[in-house]
DNA sequence: ATAGTTGCAAAAGTTTTGCATTGTA
DNA sequence: TACAATGCAAAACTTTTGCAACTAT
């Protein structure tokens, strides 16, 4: 059942590694160690959360509750602080969103996002309905760091 | 020199009220009660610095410090206040963006930004280099009400 | 006058930092 | 053992709320 996402988690080479759920624990490790972070106890704990249910997107507020929820003591500012390095080392990227919290996102690739204010819900557009984006030139010394799109969604209104 | 941006605040029919800098204290009161909000002290306070000048993107500390420099005495609170309002009201449009601040944008019709992450610093992307975007089909039952396309760059990596 | 609105102090919410502790070589 | 890296308490920063004061009828 989990198999599936345990595809994603792969990288070339490391196909023995990915024999079922007893390894994920070693597979994070070597994801971190890869990433050049260091595979402690709190970073393993997130990292499974993280990267053990295919795509996510998520807040810290919402990581922390699922962390105590699965009993991993751990500090808010934990999660922060690990989600900084995460995205920092390219496993994860923030998505540029309104309001006052930062959003990450599991899937690094580029794509783009749906976000429901109502339910306050961000996902992905499948790559099916991806938008055609045409980047204008980048002004004089600059180049794109990276592009965001949201698009905002509501409910048809009912009359 | 002020004249080309009272042109902006113009409205059809309103054609008599702009005669220069000596009126825009009472544009911007018509601004707001055409908006539906009582033009207060505060409120045509910031309505100038926001609207006196062209497009202009904001934080709410940003706009706070301009009216502290401007000897307009007022809460920081009350600057998030009056920019929620002018949100709500049409006059501003807040900008999905990074981090932990809301940026307010004054020109409220459709464009993108381009955002610097190294100055923090937000500006219009020209009409001329406006992106093409085809949306994808909205989910079932949903409509698309707003859309955010923010392309980040940085300065070319010197060597 | 007064009913509704506004502005701000205080509270809440979100994120970052500094340092004692831990883990690694 | 020494040294660098980590995790978290506390501090900082950003935003919202509740209510006294004010405003336009």
């Amino acid at each position: 059942m989990l198999q599936h996402d345990f595809n994603r988690m792969r990288t070339a080479g490391d196909d023995k590694t990915a024999r079922g759920p007893a390894c994920v624990p070693r597979m994070i490790g070597e994801k971190l160690r890869k990433a050049g972070l260091r595979p402690t106890r709190q970073r393993l704990a997130l990292g499974w959360l993280l990267f053990g249910k295919g795509d996510r997107h998520l807040t810290a507020e919402t990581l922390h509750a699922e962390a105590s929820a699965a009993r991993m003591n751990m500090s808010l500012a934990t999660v922060y602080n690990t989600l900084h390095q995460f995205t920092e080392a390219g496993l994860l990227r923030e998505v540029a969103l309104f309001g006052s919290k930062a959003w990450y996102d599991t899937n690094t690739g580029p794509h783009y996002h749906y976000y429901i204010e109502e339910k306050d819900e961000l996902f992905d557009i499948p790559d099916a309905m991806l938008p055609q984006l045409n980047l204008p030139a980048s002004p004089e010394g600059m180049i794109v760091a990276g592009v965001d799109v949201i698009i905002r969604l509501k409910k048809v209104a009912e009359l």
